[in-house]
DNA sequence: GGGTAAACGGACGACCCCCTCCGTTTGGAC
DNA sequence: GTCCAAACGGAGGGGGTCGTCCGTTTACCC
Protein backbone atom coordinates (compact mmCIF):
# COMPACT_ATOMS: atom_id res chain seq x y z
CA UNK A 1 0.00 0.00 0.00
CA UNK A 2 1.99 2.76 -1.64
CA UNK A 3 1.11 6.24 -0.50
CA UNK A 4 0.88 7.46 -3.76
CA UNK A 5 -0.88 5.35 -5.84
CA UNK A 6 1.62 3.64 -8.48
CA UNK A 7 -0.39 1.24 -10.66
CA UNK A 8 -2.60 3.73 -12.96
CA UNK A 9 -1.10 7.19 -13.26
CA UNK A 10 -1.50 7.79 -16.98
CA UNK A 11 2.30 8.88 -17.29
CA UNK A 12 1.86 9.78 -21.04
CA UNK A 13 -1.77 11.23 -20.53
CA UNK A 14 -3.40 8.46 -22.65
CA UNK A 15 -6.16 6.12 -20.55
CA UNK A 16 -4.94 2.44 -19.80
CA UNK A 17 -7.25 1.21 -22.81
CA UNK A 18 -5.66 3.71 -25.20
CA UNK A 19 -2.28 2.69 -24.26
CA UNK A 20 -2.74 -0.66 -24.83
CA UNK A 21 -4.37 -0.65 -27.98
CA UNK A 22 -1.27 2.15 -29.09
CA UNK A 23 0.93 -0.66 -28.53
CA UNK A 24 -0.96 -3.01 -30.48
CA UNK A 25 -1.26 -0.86 -33.27
CA UNK A 26 2.46 -0.11 -33.36
CA UNK A 27 2.81 -3.87 -33.23
CA UNK A 28 0.35 -4.81 -36.14
CA UNK A 29 1.88 -2.12 -38.56
CA UNK A 30 5.26 -3.44 -37.82
CA UNK A 31 3.89 -6.95 -38.68
CA UNK A 32 1.65 -5.36 -41.64
CA UNK A 33 4.97 -3.29 -43.02
CA UNK A 34 7.20 -6.39 -42.97
CA UNK A 35 5.33 -8.45 -44.70
CA UNK A 36 3.48 -6.16 -47.43
CA UNK A 37 5.42 -3.23 -47.41
CA UNK A 38 4.50 0.22 -46.55
CA UNK A 39 1.68 0.44 -49.04
CA UNK A 40 -0.71 -1.89 -46.94
CA UNK A 41 -4.10 -0.31 -46.60
CA UNK A 42 -4.46 1.37 -42.90
CA UNK A 43 -7.80 -0.78 -42.27
CA UNK A 44 -5.63 -3.67 -42.76
CA UNK A 45 -3.39 -2.85 -39.70
CA UNK A 46 -6.58 -1.50 -37.55
CA UNK A 47 -8.29 -5.24 -38.50
CA UNK A 48 -4.65 -6.96 -37.38
CA UNK A 49 -4.71 -4.83 -34.23
CA UNK A 50 -8.17 -5.72 -33.61
CA UNK A 51 -9.13 -1.84 -33.19
CA UNK A 52 -11.84 0.50 -35.11
CA UNK A 53 -9.94 2.90 -37.54
CA UNK A 54 -10.75 5.94 -36.03
CA UNK A 55 -8.70 4.63 -32.61
CA UNK A 56 -5.53 4.17 -35.17
CA UNK A 57 -6.18 7.80 -36.84
CA UNK A 58 -7.32 9.40 -33.40
CA UNK A 59 -3.75 8.01 -32.03
CA UNK A 60 -2.14 8.56 -35.30
CA UNK A 61 -3.46 11.69 -37.17
CA UNK A 62 -0.87 11.05 -40.65
CA UNK A 63 -0.05 7.72 -42.00
CA UNK A 64 3.58 9.30 -41.85
CA UNK A 65 3.17 9.40 -37.98
CA UNK A 66 2.40 6.10 -37.69
CA UNK A 67 5.21 4.64 -39.74
CA UNK A 68 7.76 7.00 -37.91
CA UNK A 69 6.38 5.73 -34.92
CA UNK A 70 6.71 1.87 -35.74
CA UNK A 71 10.23 1.96 -37.45
CA UNK A 72 11.38 4.14 -34.18
CA UNK A 73 12.86 1.07 -32.67
CA UNK A 74 14.34 -0.37 -35.98
CA UNK A 75 15.64 2.81 -36.65
CA UNK A 76 17.41 2.46 -33.16
CA UNK A 77 18.96 -0.54 -34.08
CA UNK A 78 20.57 0.63 -37.84
CA UNK A 79 22.16 3.35 -35.41
CA UNK A 80 23.72 0.34 -32.98
CA UNK A 81 24.78 -1.46 -35.84
CA UNK A 82 26.67 1.88 -37.48
CA UNK A 83 28.13 2.58 -33.66
CA UNK A 84 29.27 -1.15 -34.08
CA UNK A 85 30.90 -0.84 -37.01
CA UNK A 86 32.37 2.25 -36.13
CA UNK A 87 33.83 0.80 -32.75
CA UNK A 88 35.52 -2.21 -34.90
CA UNK A 89 39.35 -1.82 -34.63
CA UNK A 90 39.46 -3.31 -38.30
CA UNK A 91 37.68 -0.14 -40.30
CA UNK A 92 37.47 -2.56 -43.70
CA UNK A 93 35.65 -5.42 -41.62
CA UNK A 94 33.61 -2.76 -40.03
CA UNK A 95 32.71 -1.31 -43.15
CA UNK A 96 31.16 -4.89 -44.50
CA UNK A 97 29.61 -5.78 -41.42
CA UNK A 98 27.62 -2.85 -41.14
CA UNK A 99 26.86 -3.35 -45.07
CA UNK A 100 25.57 -6.88 -44.47
CA UNK A 101 23.76 -6.18 -41.50
CA UNK A 102 21.74 -3.25 -42.71
CA UNK A 103 21.40 -5.22 -46.04
CA UNK A 104 19.61 -8.44 -44.16
CA UNK A 105 17.58 -5.91 -42.19
CA UNK A 106 16.22 -4.64 -45.33
CA UNK A 107 15.66 -7.95 -46.77
CA UNK A 108 14.36 -9.34 -43.84
CA UNK A 109 11.40 -6.15 -43.60
CA UNK A 110 10.40 -4.85 -47.05
CA UNK A 111 8.64 -1.88 -45.75
CA UNK A 112 11.69 -0.45 -43.37
CA UNK A 113 14.02 0.97 -46.61
CA UNK A 114 10.93 2.12 -47.88
CA UNK A 115 10.10 4.09 -44.90
CA UNK A 116 14.19 4.82 -44.52
CA UNK A 117 14.83 6.00 -47.96
CA UNK A 118 11.32 7.77 -48.38
CA UNK A 119 10.66 11.66 -47.91
CA UNK A 120 8.51 12.01 -44.87
CA UNK A 121 7.46 15.77 -45.23
CA UNK A 122 7.53 17.53 -41.61
CA UNK A 123 8.56 14.44 -40.17
CA UNK A 124 11.38 16.52 -38.21
CA UNK A 125 12.94 13.25 -36.90
CA UNK A 126 13.28 10.70 -39.51
CA UNK A 127 14.80 13.64 -40.99
CA UNK A 128 17.62 14.44 -38.14
CA UNK A 129 18.22 10.72 -37.80
CA UNK A 130 18.83 10.26 -41.48
CA UNK A 131 21.22 12.83 -40.99
CA UNK A 132 22.95 11.34 -37.92
CA UNK A 133 23.44 8.34 -40.44
CA UNK A 134 24.63 9.96 -43.28
CA UNK A 135 27.52 11.14 -40.47
CA UNK A 136 28.37 7.99 -39.74
CA UNK A 137 28.47 6.79 -42.85
CA UNK A 138 30.51 9.18 -43.73
CA UNK A 139 32.88 8.48 -41.10
CA UNK A 140 33.16 5.01 -41.68
CA UNK A 141 33.69 5.31 -45.14
CA UNK A 142 36.60 7.52 -44.59
CA UNK A 143 38.53 5.10 -41.72
CA UNK A 144 38.18 2.22 -44.31
CA UNK A 145 39.68 4.31 -46.82
CA UNK A 146 42.12 5.38 -44.87
CA UNK A 147 42.89 2.00 -43.69
CA UNK A 148 43.41 1.33 -47.56
CA UNK A 149 40.54 -1.53 -47.49
CA UNK A 150 37.54 0.85 -49.46
CA UNK A 151 38.80 1.94 -52.47
CA UNK A 152 39.87 5.47 -53.24
CA UNK A 153 36.89 6.48 -55.39
CA UNK A 154 34.16 4.97 -53.28
CA UNK A 155 31.45 7.59 -52.51
CA UNK A 156 29.22 7.68 -49.75
CA UNK A 157 26.80 7.86 -52.12
CA UNK A 158 27.44 4.95 -52.94
CA UNK A 159 26.11 3.40 -50.08
CA UNK A 160 22.73 4.64 -50.64
CA UNK A 161 23.09 2.91 -54.83
CA UNK A 162 23.58 -0.37 -52.51
CA UNK A 163 20.35 0.07 -50.38
CA UNK A 164 18.27 0.85 -53.35
CA UNK A 165 19.56 -1.58 -55.43
CA UNK A 166 19.40 -3.93 -52.40
CA UNK A 167 15.53 -2.71 -52.41
CA UNK A 168 15.53 -4.34 -55.51
CA UNK A 169 16.46 -7.42 -54.94
CA UNK A 170 14.38 -8.16 -51.61
CA UNK A 171 11.06 -8.04 -53.06
CA UNK A 172 9.81 -12.02 -52.70
CA UNK A 173 9.49 -13.94 -49.78
CA UNK A 174 11.73 -13.24 -46.53
CA UNK A 175 14.02 -16.11 -47.18
CA UNK A 176 14.56 -15.98 -50.98
CA UNK A 177 14.72 -12.18 -50.50
CA UNK A 178 17.90 -12.80 -47.47
CA UNK A 179 19.71 -15.06 -50.03
CA UNK A 180 19.62 -12.61 -53.27
CA UNK A 181 20.76 -9.73 -50.39
CA UNK A 182 23.89 -11.43 -48.95
CA UNK A 183 25.01 -12.64 -52.85
CA UNK A 184 24.09 -8.98 -53.89
CA UNK A 185 26.07 -7.25 -51.00
CA UNK A 186 28.83 -10.10 -51.73
CA UNK A 187 29.30 -8.75 -55.18
CA UNK A 188 29.30 -5.29 -54.11
CA UNK A 189 31.61 -5.59 -51.29
CA UNK A 190 34.10 -7.19 -52.96
CA UNK A 191 33.82 -4.80 -55.82
CA UNK A 192 34.53 -2.18 -53.09
CA UNK A 193 37.59 -3.15 -52.01
CA UNK A 194 40.58 -1.35 -52.79
CA UNK A 195 42.86 -3.96 -54.47
CA UNK A 196 42.66 -4.80 -58.32
CA UNK A 197 40.15 -1.53 -58.38
CA UNK A 198 39.15 -0.74 -62.28
CA UNK A 199 38.12 3.18 -63.00
CA UNK A 200 34.44 3.76 -62.76
CA UNK A 201 31.92 5.82 -64.14
CA UNK A 202 31.30 9.46 -61.89
CA UNK A 203 28.93 8.27 -58.84
CA UNK A 204 25.17 9.05 -58.49
CA UNK A 205 23.65 12.20 -56.60
CA UNK A 206 22.22 10.34 -53.91
CA UNK A 207 21.64 10.96 -50.35
CA UNK A 208 19.70 8.58 -47.50
CA UNK A 209 16.81 11.01 -48.07
CA UNK A 210 16.34 10.18 -51.86
CA UNK A 211 12.65 10.54 -52.64
CA UNK A 212 11.36 6.57 -53.56
CA UNK A 213 9.07 6.42 -56.20
CA UNK B 1 -4.64 3.21 -111.60
CA UNK B 2 -3.87 -0.22 -110.44
CA UNK B 3 -6.57 -2.78 -111.27
CA UNK B 4 -6.82 -3.49 -107.62
CA UNK B 5 -7.33 -0.07 -105.21
CA UNK B 6 -4.49 -0.54 -102.84
CA UNK B 7 -5.11 2.17 -101.00
CA UNK B 8 -7.84 1.74 -98.30
CA UNK B 9 -7.79 -2.49 -97.72
CA UNK B 10 -8.51 -2.49 -94.42
CA UNK B 11 -5.54 -4.77 -94.12
CA UNK B 12 -5.38 -6.38 -90.55
CA UNK B 13 -9.66 -5.72 -90.73
CA UNK B 14 -9.47 -2.69 -88.75
CA UNK B 15 -11.18 0.70 -90.20
CA UNK B 16 -8.72 3.52 -91.21
CA UNK B 17 -9.79 5.64 -87.91
CA UNK B 18 -9.91 2.67 -85.71
CA UNK B 19 -6.20 1.53 -87.00
CA UNK B 20 -4.58 5.63 -86.52
CA UNK B 21 -6.34 5.36 -82.99
CA UNK B 22 -4.63 1.97 -81.94
CA UNK B 23 -1.42 3.50 -82.80
CA UNK B 24 -2.07 6.94 -81.14
CA UNK B 25 -3.08 4.55 -77.83
CA UNK B 26 0.22 2.59 -78.42
CA UNK B 27 2.12 5.80 -78.65
CA UNK B 28 0.62 7.35 -75.47
CA UNK B 29 1.05 3.75 -73.35
CA UNK B 30 4.58 3.25 -74.07
CA UNK B 31 4.80 7.39 -72.59
CA UNK B 32 3.04 6.54 -69.71
CA UNK B 33 4.73 3.35 -68.74
CA UNK B 34 7.92 5.10 -69.28
CA UNK B 35 7.68 8.24 -67.36
CA UNK B 36 5.24 7.02 -64.68
CA UNK B 37 5.54 3.22 -64.51
CA UNK B 38 3.58 0.44 -65.26
CA UNK B 39 0.87 1.56 -62.90
CA UNK B 40 -0.13 4.26 -64.35
CA UNK B 41 -4.08 4.35 -64.92
CA UNK B 42 -5.95 3.37 -67.80
CA UNK B 43 -7.99 6.14 -68.25
CA UNK B 44 -4.61 8.68 -68.15
CA UNK B 45 -3.35 6.41 -71.41
CA UNK B 46 -6.69 6.98 -73.02
CA UNK B 47 -6.46 11.10 -72.05
CA UNK B 48 -2.64 11.15 -73.40
CA UNK B 49 -3.87 9.62 -76.63
CA UNK B 50 -7.13 11.67 -76.83
CA UNK B 51 -9.04 8.75 -77.33
CA UNK B 52 -12.35 7.67 -74.64
CA UNK B 53 -11.66 4.49 -72.29
CA UNK B 54 -13.63 2.29 -74.37
CA UNK B 55 -11.91 2.72 -77.48
CA UNK B 56 -8.47 2.15 -75.62
CA UNK B 57 -10.61 -1.58 -73.80
CA UNK B 58 -11.96 -2.60 -77.47
CA UNK B 59 -8.43 -2.72 -79.29
CA UNK B 60 -6.85 -3.96 -75.47
CA UNK B 61 -9.19 -6.02 -73.64
CA UNK B 62 -7.06 -6.23 -70.68
CA UNK B 63 -4.19 -4.47 -69.30
CA UNK B 64 -1.60 -7.45 -70.14
CA UNK B 65 -2.58 -7.32 -73.54
CA UNK B 66 -2.02 -3.26 -74.04
CA UNK B 67 1.54 -3.70 -71.81
CA UNK B 68 2.55 -6.40 -74.09
CA UNK B 69 1.93 -4.62 -77.19
CA UNK B 70 3.39 -1.53 -76.27
CA UNK B 71 6.50 -3.20 -74.99
CA UNK B 72 7.00 -5.86 -78.35
CA UNK B 73 9.69 -3.39 -79.90
CA UNK B 74 11.76 -2.90 -76.89
CA UNK B 75 11.55 -6.31 -75.97
CA UNK B 76 12.68 -6.52 -79.49
CA UNK B 77 15.54 -4.04 -78.93
CA UNK B 78 16.58 -6.73 -76.15
CA UNK B 79 16.93 -9.46 -78.04
CA UNK B 80 19.03 -7.65 -80.53
CA UNK B 81 21.32 -6.66 -78.01
CA UNK B 82 21.39 -10.17 -76.72
CA UNK B 83 22.52 -11.12 -80.50
CA UNK B 84 24.69 -8.31 -81.05
CA UNK B 85 26.24 -9.86 -77.25
CA UNK B 86 26.62 -13.37 -78.23
CA UNK B 87 28.16 -12.21 -81.71
CA UNK B 88 31.08 -10.21 -80.62
CA UNK B 89 34.42 -12.80 -81.04
CA UNK B 90 35.36 -11.37 -77.19
CA UNK B 91 33.20 -13.17 -74.67
CA UNK B 92 33.73 -11.16 -71.92
CA UNK B 93 32.90 -7.88 -73.80
CA UNK B 94 29.98 -8.59 -75.31
CA UNK B 95 28.48 -9.75 -71.70
CA UNK B 96 29.64 -6.43 -70.62
CA UNK B 97 28.04 -5.03 -73.40
CA UNK B 98 24.56 -6.59 -72.83
CA UNK B 99 24.50 -5.72 -68.89
CA UNK B 100 25.68 -2.17 -69.60
CA UNK B 101 22.74 -1.76 -72.31
CA UNK B 102 20.06 -3.26 -71.04
CA UNK B 103 20.72 -1.52 -67.64
CA UNK B 104 20.65 1.65 -69.96
CA UNK B 105 17.02 0.79 -71.27
CA UNK B 106 15.89 0.13 -67.85
CA UNK B 107 17.24 3.21 -66.42
CA UNK B 108 15.39 4.98 -69.36
CA UNK B 109 11.97 2.99 -69.47
CA UNK B 110 10.78 2.90 -65.98
CA UNK B 111 7.98 0.67 -66.88
CA UNK B 112 9.64 -1.85 -69.14
CA UNK B 113 11.50 -3.27 -66.62
CA UNK B 114 8.33 -3.76 -64.24
CA UNK B 115 6.88 -5.46 -67.85
CA UNK B 116 9.85 -7.55 -68.30
CA UNK B 117 10.04 -9.68 -64.61
CA UNK B 118 6.59 -9.29 -64.06
CA UNK B 119 4.53 -12.28 -64.30
CA UNK B 120 1.24 -11.72 -66.96
CA UNK B 121 -0.82 -14.71 -66.69
CA UNK B 122 -1.94 -16.07 -70.07
CA UNK B 123 0.27 -13.71 -72.04
CA UNK B 124 2.24 -16.57 -73.94
CA UNK B 125 4.15 -14.38 -76.05
CA UNK B 126 6.33 -12.49 -73.27
CA UNK B 127 6.33 -16.16 -71.90
CA UNK B 128 7.86 -16.88 -75.36
CA UNK B 129 10.36 -14.36 -75.46
CA UNK B 130 11.27 -14.31 -71.71
CA UNK B 131 12.51 -17.97 -72.07
CA UNK B 132 14.26 -17.58 -75.33
CA UNK B 133 16.29 -14.60 -73.56
CA UNK B 134 16.51 -16.86 -70.71
CA UNK B 135 18.31 -19.05 -73.37
CA UNK B 136 19.91 -16.69 -74.75
CA UNK B 137 21.82 -15.45 -71.55
CA UNK B 138 22.63 -19.07 -70.54
CA UNK B 139 24.76 -19.11 -73.31
CA UNK B 140 26.28 -15.87 -72.75
CA UNK B 141 27.07 -16.81 -69.42
CA UNK B 142 29.10 -20.10 -70.48
CA UNK B 143 31.06 -18.19 -73.08
CA UNK B 144 32.59 -16.01 -70.63
CA UNK B 145 32.92 -18.48 -68.25
CA UNK B 146 34.65 -20.63 -71.03
CA UNK B 147 36.54 -17.89 -72.35
CA UNK B 148 37.77 -16.90 -68.44
CA UNK B 149 36.85 -13.45 -68.21
CA UNK B 150 33.55 -14.09 -66.27
CA UNK B 151 34.00 -15.73 -62.91
CA UNK B 152 33.21 -19.59 -62.52
CA UNK B 153 30.87 -19.73 -59.63
CA UNK B 154 28.60 -16.78 -61.57
CA UNK B 155 24.93 -18.26 -61.98
CA UNK B 156 22.50 -16.90 -64.75
CA UNK B 157 20.45 -16.04 -61.87
CA UNK B 158 22.82 -13.31 -61.13
CA UNK B 159 21.42 -11.69 -64.23
CA UNK B 160 18.54 -11.43 -62.29
CA UNK B 161 19.84 -10.63 -59.66
CA UNK B 162 21.17 -7.68 -61.38
CA UNK B 163 18.02 -6.53 -63.13
CA UNK B 164 16.42 -6.58 -59.91
CA UNK B 165 19.40 -4.22 -58.19
CA UNK B 166 19.46 -2.16 -61.18
CA UNK B 167 15.73 -1.52 -61.03
CA UNK B 168 16.08 -0.55 -57.57
CA UNK B 169 18.98 2.20 -58.26
CA UNK B 170 16.57 3.81 -61.24
CA UNK B 171 13.02 5.05 -59.64
CA UNK B 172 14.79 8.93 -60.20
CA UNK B 173 14.45 11.40 -62.81
CA UNK B 174 16.31 10.14 -66.65
CA UNK B 175 19.43 11.01 -66.27
CA UNK B 176 19.76 10.72 -62.10
CA UNK B 177 18.94 7.12 -63.29
CA UNK B 178 21.05 6.66 -66.25
CA UNK B 179 24.06 7.75 -63.71
CA UNK B 180 23.17 5.39 -61.03
CA UNK B 181 22.51 2.23 -63.40
CA UNK B 182 25.94 3.11 -64.72
CA UNK B 183 27.80 3.06 -61.92
CA UNK B 184 25.74 -0.15 -60.52
CA UNK B 185 26.90 -2.25 -63.37
CA UNK B 186 30.24 -1.20 -63.43
CA UNK B 187 30.43 -2.39 -59.81
CA UNK B 188 28.76 -5.46 -60.53
CA UNK B 189 30.94 -5.86 -63.26
CA UNK B 190 34.23 -5.63 -61.59
CA UNK B 191 32.75 -8.08 -59.14
CA UNK B 192 31.72 -10.74 -62.12
CA UNK B 193 35.65 -10.74 -63.44
CA UNK B 194 37.16 -13.76 -62.67
CA UNK B 195 40.26 -12.41 -61.71
CA UNK B 196 40.81 -11.95 -57.51
CA UNK B 197 37.27 -13.82 -56.85
CA UNK B 198 36.65 -14.65 -53.61
CA UNK B 199 34.00 -17.39 -52.23
CA UNK B 200 30.25 -16.38 -52.34
CA UNK B 201 27.28 -17.01 -50.44
CA UNK B 202 24.84 -19.15 -52.20
CA UNK B 203 22.79 -17.81 -55.34
CA UNK B 204 19.55 -16.48 -55.24
CA UNK B 205 16.77 -18.39 -56.92
CA UNK B 206 15.61 -16.08 -59.42
CA UNK B 207 13.90 -16.53 -63.05
CA UNK B 208 13.46 -13.94 -65.28
CA UNK B 209 9.62 -14.70 -64.71
CA UNK B 210 10.65 -12.99 -61.13
CA UNK B 211 7.02 -11.55 -59.99
CA UNK B 212 7.53 -8.59 -58.50
CA UNK B 213 5.77 -6.95 -55.54
C1' DG C 1 -21.71 3.35 -6.86
C1' DG C 2 -22.05 7.47 -9.83
C1' DG C 3 -20.65 10.88 -13.07
C1' DT C 4 -17.87 12.60 -16.71
C1' DA C 5 -14.56 13.01 -20.07
C1' DA C 6 -11.87 10.12 -22.69
C1' DA C 7 -11.84 6.47 -25.78
C1' DC C 8 -14.13 3.36 -28.88
C1' DG C 9 -15.66 1.61 -33.57
C1' DG C 10 -18.87 1.24 -37.28
C1' DA C 11 -20.91 3.80 -40.74
C1' DC C 12 -20.28 7.18 -44.11
C1' DG C 13 -18.94 10.63 -47.80
C1' DA C 14 -15.17 11.74 -50.92
C1' DC C 15 -12.02 10.17 -54.13
C1' DC C 16 -9.85 7.11 -57.53
C1' DC C 17 -9.51 3.31 -60.54
C1' DC C 18 -11.44 -0.49 -63.22
C1' DC C 19 -14.31 -1.95 -66.88
C1' DT C 20 -19.02 -2.10 -69.45
C1' DC C 21 -23.06 -0.43 -71.49
C1' DC C 22 -25.32 2.21 -74.84
C1' DG C 23 -26.70 6.11 -77.64
C1' DT C 24 -24.18 8.70 -81.26
C1' DT C 25 -20.95 9.35 -85.05
C1' DT C 26 -18.42 8.01 -89.15
C1' DG C 27 -15.76 5.40 -92.68
C1' DG C 28 -16.29 3.38 -96.88
C1' DA C 29 -18.81 0.32 -100.18
C1' DC C 30 -22.36 0.72 -103.61
C1' DG D 1 -26.01 10.38 -101.93
C1' DT D 2 -27.39 6.44 -99.08
C1' DC D 3 -26.83 3.06 -95.78
C1' DC D 4 -25.01 0.16 -92.12
C1' DA D 5 -21.68 -2.04 -89.57
C1' DA D 6 -17.80 -0.54 -87.28
C1' DA D 7 -16.02 2.58 -84.24
C1' DC D 8 -16.49 6.19 -80.92
C1' DG D 9 -16.71 8.28 -76.09
C1' DG D 10 -18.91 9.48 -71.93
C1' DA D 11 -21.64 8.02 -68.19
C1' DG D 12 -22.09 4.90 -64.61
C1' DG D 13 -21.87 0.59 -61.59
C1' DG D 14 -18.61 -2.03 -58.70
C1' DG D 15 -14.80 -2.19 -55.72
C1' DG D 16 -11.27 -0.24 -52.89
C1' DT D 17 -8.88 3.18 -49.73
C1' DC D 18 -8.84 7.36 -47.04
C1' DG D 19 -10.11 10.02 -43.24
C1' DT D 20 -14.22 11.86 -40.33
C1' DC D 21 -18.45 12.00 -37.70
C1' DC D 22 -21.16 10.64 -34.02
C1' DG D 23 -23.71 7.62 -30.94
C1' DT D 24 -22.12 4.19 -27.52
C1' DT D 25 -19.01 2.28 -24.13
C1' DT D 26 -15.61 2.46 -20.49
C1' DA D 27 -11.77 3.88 -17.39
C1' DC D 28 -10.93 6.54 -13.65
C1' DC D 29 -11.73 10.11 -10.04
C1' DC D 30 -14.47 10.98 -6.00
Amino acid sequence: MPAQTSHKPPRDGLRADARENRDRILKAAREAFAAQGIDVPVAAIARRAGVGVATLYRRFPTRDALVTEAFAEELGHCVSVLDEGLADPDPWRGFCTVIERVCLMQALDRGFTQAFLTEFPGQADFARERARAEEGLALLVRRAKDAGGLRQDFEPSDITLLLLANCGVTTGADEEAATASRRLAAYLLHAFRADGAAPLPPPAQLGLDRIHE
